[in-house]
DNA sequence: GTGAAAGCGCTAACAA
DNA sequence: TTGTTAGCGCTTTCAC
C-alpha cells in the first residue's frame, strides 16, 4: 500500500523549531538578507538540509518574489528559439530562479494574451516575451505589471527593455555576399506584414528593409524584387513558384527565415531547378536545418544564446533595482556561407 | 511619467465588496462550486467583469490548486516534442488550466531533478513527463507528491500513469517494410543504454527490440546487425561510418530517430553513396525533417497529438479523483514509406 | 542581531 | 443558500 496521503511538506515552522530559531530567521537565511549572524545563518543552513526543506514558491510570491521567470515562445516548432531559450538558462543556472517556457499559439494575439495573462496571475518575478506580435498598448500594459524584456521586437519603449538582433544589416551581409558572387537579380521573400505598427516593429520588415536598402546601395535598385508570403515552408514554396513564374528568373532567392528556405528549396527541386548551380538561396537564423550536411544552407546567424542571455540580464537588473530607464540591445549577426550559394552561371 | 507603482491588483475583497457579497461567494463562483444561486452567480459574474478581476493563481493554491500543469521536456530541440505539446494544450484550452514548460536539459538527470523539484514548488497541480531519463525511484518519488502521467517510458508503476507508443512494433513495422523491399542486410543504429533499469523502460531499447524480433522472425537472425552510439546527427553519422566500414556493408539503415537517419544521410552524402539506389534510410519520429521534401525520409509516425492529449485526460482524471489505480495507455504507430527507402538493387 | 505578529489573496470549515 | 472566520507558508514591519 501506498501511503493514501501525500507526507506533509516540510515548511519553514519546522526548520525554525529544528534549528531552535525563529521563522523570521529562516526566512532571512534564504533570502540571503541582512540580521543573520554568521553562527545563525550555519545553523539554518543545516536545519535546512537535514529536514531537506524547500520553500514553497507559490507562498514566497505572496508576500515577495516567487523566483519564476516566464518565457513566452511563439511557436516551439521554430527551430532558432531553444538557442535563446539556452542562453536564458544558462544565466540563470546559478541563481534561485527558474524558467518556465509558454506555449505560444504560433503568432496569435489572443494565445499571447492567455500566456502573458497566465504568467502575471502566477506571480512571475519577470517575464520575456520572445518575438511577440501583440499590439505595442499589450506590451506595454503587461510590462506596467511585471518587469518585462521583449526579445527580437524594434521599437523602444520607456517601461520594457528590447534586446534585438540587428536585422538591416543580416539582410545587407546577404545582399552583400550574393552581389560579390556576381549575383544582379537577386529576389527577397518575406512575411507579410498588415499591422502599421509591427510593420516597424517586426523583424521580418525589418530584413525586407536591409534588403531594399543594401540592393540601391549596391546600384540594383530596378532589381529588387519582393514576394509577400508567410514564414512558413508553405510560404517558402509557394513564393518560389511566384518567381520561378517570372518573365526573367532571379539568380539568387534572399529567404527572409530558413524555414522559408526549406520550402524555396523544395520548389526549385520540383521545378527540376538544380541549387546553386541553376539558382542560389539564402536562408536567415542559421537554424540546425541550415548546417545539415545535404542541405548546407547560406543563412545569418543570430547569436541566440546571446541574445537570451543578455535578455535575463536586463530583467534581473530590472527586478532588482526597478529601474526607471529602459535598455535597448542590438546584437550583430553574422554571415554563414554554405553551399546554396555560388557564382552566378551564364 | 509613467506610474512609479503598478495599481494595486484587483482581489477577491474588491469584487465581493462591488457586488455586495462576502468573499466566499466570489469564491464558489470562481470554483463552479456547490452553494451558490443562479442570482448570486450572475452578480458576481459581473462585477468580476466591470472589474476585470482575476484570481491570483500562488493564493489559491497555498489553499486549494494552482490551475497550473507543468511539462518537462528533456530536449526542445526535438522536433518530436511539439507535436506532444500541441496535443496538451489543445485539450487544455477550453479548461481554467494552463501549461508551463519545464526545459530540461538534454537528458541530464540533475536538470531533470532541478525542474520538477521547481514544479512541486510551485504547487502544479499536475506533472507530466516526457521521456525522462530520472531512475524510476525518481518518478516514484515524484508520482507520490503530485500526479504525475509518464510519457515515452515503459514501465509500469502504480503511482503514475503512463501513455507510450508501442515501439517493438514501430520497429517491425520498418523491418517489414524493407524486407518487403528486398532487403536482408538491414542494420539498425540505436541509442546506447547503461543503465539496467532504463534499458527496459526506454524507448531506444524497446526499438532495438522490436529491430531484433522482427529480423528475426523474418528469419534474419544472422544478419542482425546493431551499432550503438548516441540519439544525436553526430551519433547517426558516427553509426553510418561505421556500418560503412564493414567487409558486407548493409542495404539498408534503420536508424531510432529521424535526427539519427540526417546523420546517416550525411555520412552516405560524404561517402559519395546515393540514397535510395545504393543505401537505403529510414528514422522514426515523422519529424517536420522527415516530411520536408527534398529530404522525404520514410519514418514512423507516432501520433504526438494524441499522446499529448491522452497524457493530459489521464492527469486531469488523478488530479479529480486521486484515483488508487493507475492506467498504462499504448497508442499503435503507423510507418510513412517515402524516397529515402527502395527496392533492393543488385 | 533577533523574534513576535500582522498580513499577502485565496479556500474551506463551520455557523447562521 | 449565505457569510464568518481561520488558516495555507511565507515575508515584512517593528519592537526588543
Amino acid at each position: 500500500m501506498e501511503p493514501p496521503t501525500p507526507p506533509r511538506r516540510v515548511t519553514i515552522v519546522d526548520v525554525a523549531r529544528h534549528a531552535r530559531v525563529s521563522t523570521t530567521a529562516v526566512s532571512k537565511v534564504l533570502r540571503n538578507a541582512y540580521g543573520a549572524s554568521p553562527e545563525m545563518r550555519a545553523k539554518v543552513r543545516r536545519a535546512i538540509d537535514e529536514l531537506g526543506y524547500r520553500p514553497l514558491a507559490a507562498a514566497r510570491g505572496l508576500r515577495g518574489q516567487t523566483y519564476t521567470i516566464g518565457v513566452m515562445l511563439p511557436d516551439i516548432r521554430n527551430p532558432f528559439f531553444p538557442e535563446i531559450v539556452d542562453g536564458i538558462t544558462g544565466r540563470l543556472a546559478d541563481t534561485d530562479y527558474q524558467v518556465f517556457l509558454g506555449p505560444g499559439g504560433c503568432n496569435d494575439e489572443q494565445t499571447e494574451a492567455r500566456i502573458t495573462e497566465a504568467m502575471i496571475d502566477r506571480g512571475m518575478d519577470g517575464i520575456i516575451l520572445i518575438a511577440p506580435v501583440s499590439a505595442r498598448s499589450r506590451l506595454e500594459h503587461i510590462a506596467a505589471t511585471v518587469p518585462t524584456v521583449v526579445v527580437g521586437r524594434h521599437g523602444h519603449s520607456p517601461v520594457y527593455d528590447t534586446v534585438t538582433d540587428d536585422d538591416v544589416t543580416g539582410a545587407a551581409l546577404v545582399v552583400d555576399h550574393l552581389v560579390g558572387l556576381g549575383h544582379r537579380r537577386i529576389a527577397h521573400i518575406e512575411h507579410h506584414e498588415t499591422d502599421p505598427t509591427r510593420i516597424v516593429e517586426m523583424p521580418n520588415a525589418q530584413r525586407a528593409d536591409g534588403y531594399r536598402r543594401a540592393m540601391q546601395a549596391h546600384g540594383l535598385a530596378d532589381e529588387i524584387d519582393i514576394v509577400s508570403t508567410v514564414y512558413t515552408q508553405q510560404g517558402g514554396h509557394e513564393g518560389a513558384r511566384q518567381l520561378l513564374a517570372r518573365p526573367q528568373r532571379p539568380t539568387a532567392i534572399f529567404a527572409g527565415a530558413d524555414i522559408v528556405a526549406m520550402g524555396v528549396l523544395d520548389a526549385l527541386a520540383e521545378a527540376g531547378l538544380s541549387v546553386p548551380d541553376d539558382i542560389s538561396v539564402a536562408g536567415y537564423d542559421n537554424t540546425t536545418f541550415a548546417s545539415f550536411g545535404p542541405i548546407s544552407l547560406t543563412s545569418v546567424d543570430q547569436a541566440g544564446r546571446e541574445i537570451g542571455s543578455n535578455a535575463v540580464r536586463l530583467l534581473l537588473e530590472r527586478i532588482a533595482e526597478r529601474q526607471k530607464t529602459s535598455v535597448q540591445i542590438k546584437l550583430s549577426p553574422t554571415l554563414v556561407a554554405r553551399r546554396t550559394t555560388a557564382r552566378v552561371s551564364g
